[in-house]
DNA sequence: TCTGGGGTCCTAGGACCC
DNA sequence: TCTGGGGTCCTAGGACCC
């Protein structure tokens, strides 16, 4: 067993401007020679930058900006669309990468992931621990073509926070006992989970740095936001995190949305477009071998202001025959509740359970909608043959009321 | 400057049950 | 009679991250 005080061994692998090395990678003679490259927009005109090249970075630009702002900062840039397909490819070549090299591996986004090495002391002859990073890294180079940075600690957050120093393409490691220190150097920005929001709370209370928010004790950062954040954001600042890393993926939700090129105000046109939205992801459910219960709609007004409305199914279910009635009854709810032009519409799928969907279901009376045997036959027959002649072989029918044609196409299969 | 798309986690109130 | 308390589930919203 291990010993209760050795300390953990935990990496934080960091793809260097992932989305920019994909886009060059895989058009090596176009922009792969620019060297002001903005990954991000979008067709629709109101995109937003998702990663810039770090020439690009020296102009201000930087993630989440507007496009627009962004090449006013920066008029020579090139813009090119996200690599969707290229992107989780070269995401599953990373993690394939370090699964080959550690025993624990959890992907916390497209482009980290978290290793823990506990116990592997033996079997890296008890090389220290930035030198089993280096490699590391120099090997996924070598085996999937992307760079990546190293931060290592006795913890993820250590490990997360000790990325930034190694970047762009390095290591760097906190050693056993040098956390606080290390925190200590920090602004509260930098700790993960202190965003813009409490950044303006503390700064109202004169509270500027990690240095100032420790020397005014728990005591009034209790009063001032609340026992449950200042409990947490005291061990932060103390570089503690007891959060075990997981391997594999264990996902909570999937979702999808879409932001218009122009606002919509047609109930019609909204609900088609939740119809897409609603036959891919319960596409991507299926694919994955998961069942939901939970089905959320999202609605963003022109205004900005962000509603949403969810229902629980009371059995998990599987496919968007069930799924999309539900789901337009949540749309209709929201735009009853406010009438005005939609900027984007999404929507969500949580509560989920791994497959199979239990066979027999709706042995009580019940008003709610409920999968048959022969919803889930018909989604997997599309499924077969999307995955047979692709994704468009089989287009959702426009406005059709698929729990009516359902039913029918129940008694049609019954009477055979 | 006019704000993407994919997620996670937390809080708080109400329903419901014991 | 006018009032409990804990636990769990559901829902809405918000903060935050990459």
């Amino acid at each position: 067993m291990v010993t209760p005080s050795a300390p953990r061994r935990v990496l934080l692998v960091d793809c260097d401007m992932f989305y920019v090395q994909v886009a060059r990678l895989e058009d090596p003679e176009g922009v792969g020679r620019e060297p002001l490259l903005i990954v991000g927009g979008s067709a629709s005109g109101r995109g937003v930058v998702t990663s810039a090249s770090y020439e690009c970075r020296r102009y201000g630009v930087r993630s989440a900006m507007p496009t627009a702002e962004a090449l006013r900062l920066c008029p020579d840039a090139v813009v090119v669309g996200v690599p969707r397909g290229s992107v989780s490819r070269r995401s599953r070549a990373v993690r394939q990468a370090l699964e080959d090299r550690s025993p624990v591996v959890q992907a916390a986004s497209v482009d980290e992931f978290y290793l823990d090495l506990t116990g592997t002391e033996r079997l890296f002859h008890h090389e220290p621990l930035e030198t089993t990073a280096t490699r590391i890294r120099e090997e996924v180079l070598d085996e999937t073509g992307i760079s990546v940075s190293i931060g290592g600690g006795t913890n993820r957050l250590v490990a997360k926070l000790a990325a930034r120093p190694a970047k762009p393409g390095g290591v760097f490691v906190v050693p056993p006992g040098g956390e606080e220190e290390f925190v200590a150097s920090l602004e509260l920005r930098d700790l993960p989970g202190v965003g813009p929001a409490l950044l303006g709370t503390l700064k109202e209370r004169g509270l500027e740095t990690i240095a100032d928010a420790r020397r005014v004790g728990l005591g009034w950062l209790e009063r001032w936001i609340g026992s449950g954040r200042a409990a947490w954001l005291d061990r932060r600042m103390r570089g503690e995190d007891e959060s075990e890393v997981v391997h594999g993926e264990g996902r909570k939700s999937i979702s999808a949305e879409r932001t218009f090129s122009k606002d919509i105000d047609d109930d019609d046109e909204l609900a088609r477009r939740l119809l897409a939205l609603t036959v891919s992801i319960t596409g991507t459910l299926r694919d994955k071998g998961l069942l939901a219960r939970t089905v959320t709609v999202k609605l963003r007004d022109g205004d900005f202001t962000t509603r949403q409305r969810s229902q629980t199914f009371p059995e998990p279910v599987e496919s968007d025959r069930v799924v999309f009635p539900v789901a337009r009854a949540l749309l209709a709810d929201l735009r009853n509740r406010r009438r005005t032009p939609s900027r984007l519409i999404g929507v969500g799928l949580s509560n989920l359970l791994e497959g199979p969907a239990p066979r027999q279901m709706a042995l009580f009376e019940t008003h709610e909608p409920h999968e048959t045997e022969v919803d889930r036959a018909l989604n997997r027959a599309v499924d077969g043959l999307r995955d047979r002649f692709g994704r468009d072989a089989v287009v959702p029918g426009g406005m059709v009321d698929t729990r009516e044609e359902s039913a029918q196409d129940g008694r049609e299969h019954d009477g055979r």
